[in-house]
DNA sequence: GGTTCTAATATGTCTGCACATAATAGCCGC
DNA sequence: GCGGCTATTATGTGCAGACATATTAGAACC
């Protein structure tokens, strides 16, 4: 019947953005005047208003208002699973394979992205991911030395990945996508030809202090990332 | 100095998940508990940790309490611009180019994305966007020609995106992101080879009760999406 | 031992109030 | 008109207390 809690006027304003009652740009009734209709706190209308705005449906300012996004910046939510659980959850069994592990300097491009001075060696390791024995996903990683423990961790046994969610620091970082075409190494080892669209996910991590891992995962044909909005 | 407000606790929360202190997947003190450490009421407790929860660092259960996510599921929220808002926040000037807008029956399998009946006609176009007049993304949508007034906009004028936005009712969806092989017309329309990489966004939106649009864009070389964690 | 019910508990949410803060609108002096 | 100050206003955040709800641990029972 009523409205009874803030999700139910969170689904009221939307309706009402829906409906065209109140239209992109324009200004919505303050905090205090939808307490009143809805006849709940302010705190309440509160919270169903920040979270549409940070839904990117409102835009809000102090002493100006609230108005409704006239160009809704669409906010699209990704989750990026651990690759095992990933593969897991489409119900394949998932196996890798270190193809190289060494230790040495890294171009240029990729000390400067981690921060890191040039001439500092670091792990490099490529693996490539199996989904019920077929390639599934190429990975090449350079990872912060110093952050290892002696003796080194066994990456043949345990994934780069897995090892850090559980001994290392929680941390930051960003991802990126984009498409590119299969290198000669990564078709091959993929199983695809060359010039291949490859969907290609960069991931950067550091704890507070220093950098910690550069990934850059290239997944073969088919692979898609979706999210509901 | 000491913790202020919600920002503070859920900065102090985060260092001690960093620093180890409370590792994945233990258990960490109670909402009452914390509050009463921080000197603070627990409501303010609860909106710290309730963010964490929604950026996936922590998982919270009634009565079981709250404990540091083991796997980080990492939830990257992604900002999707209008095509039009992307390429004048990069310093180019927008174009477009309507290659081709015909009233006709979608194939089987657009058909019944927007969970339409086969057989019911849908208006295509084909646009071409141009950052700095070079091509920047192929975009080809179907439209519910349902939700358009008579006589139809002039979508010559005005792209479809920009028009639907300003005139629909607020929509949900969804999207997806892959790589894809330039077909040969797309490789025409964006000056690139056949087969390079493309990098594929497609989106899905609904009102309520009806399907709106499903539009693919492909973007040429060098696209990239990328998302602060 | 296994199943079902019950009480305890941590989080989820709401209220009513207060004060803080940012941003605007208008006043004032020139 | 113009620049700068001030009052006003809407949102942002805080507190204390209360009740709701999901979930679990343990009691009671078969």
């Amino acid at each position: 019947m009523g409205i009874k809690g803030w999700e139910d006027i969170r689904a009221e304003v939307l309706r009402r953005i829906r409906a065209r009652d109140w239209r992109p740009g324009a200004q919505i009734p303050t905090e205090e005047d939808l307490a009143a209709e809805f006849g709940v706190a302010r705190a309440t209308v509160n919270r169903a208003l920040r979270e549409l705005a940070t839904a990117g449906v409102l835009e809000r300012r102090r002493k100006a208002g609230t108005r409704v996004a006239a160009l809704p910046v669409r906010k699209a939510t990704l989750d990026i699973p651990v690759i095992r659980q990933e593969i897991e959850a489409r119900g394949q069994s998932h196996s890798f394979q270190v193809l190289k592990q060494a230790f040495m300097e890294p171009p240029v491009p990729v000390a400067s992205r981690l921060g890191l001075p040039p001439g500092i060696k670091l792990l490099y390791l490529e693996t490539l991911h199996l989904a019920d024995g077929k390639p599934f996903a190429f990975e090449s990683r350079w990872l912060n030395s110093e952050i290892l423990p002696r003796p080194m961790p066994d990456f043949q046994a345990l994934s780069a990945n897995e090892w850090l969610v559980a001994h290392v620091a929680y941390v930051t970082g960003d991802i990126a996508f984009s498409a590119e075409g299969a290198s000669p190494r990564e078709a091959a080892v993929l199983g695809v030809a060359a010039g291949t669209a490859l969907f290609v996910t960069e991931r950067m991590t550091w704890t507070a202090d220093s950098p910690i891992t550069l990934v850059r995962l290239a997944h073969g044909p088919g692979y898609r990332v979706q999210t509901l909005v």
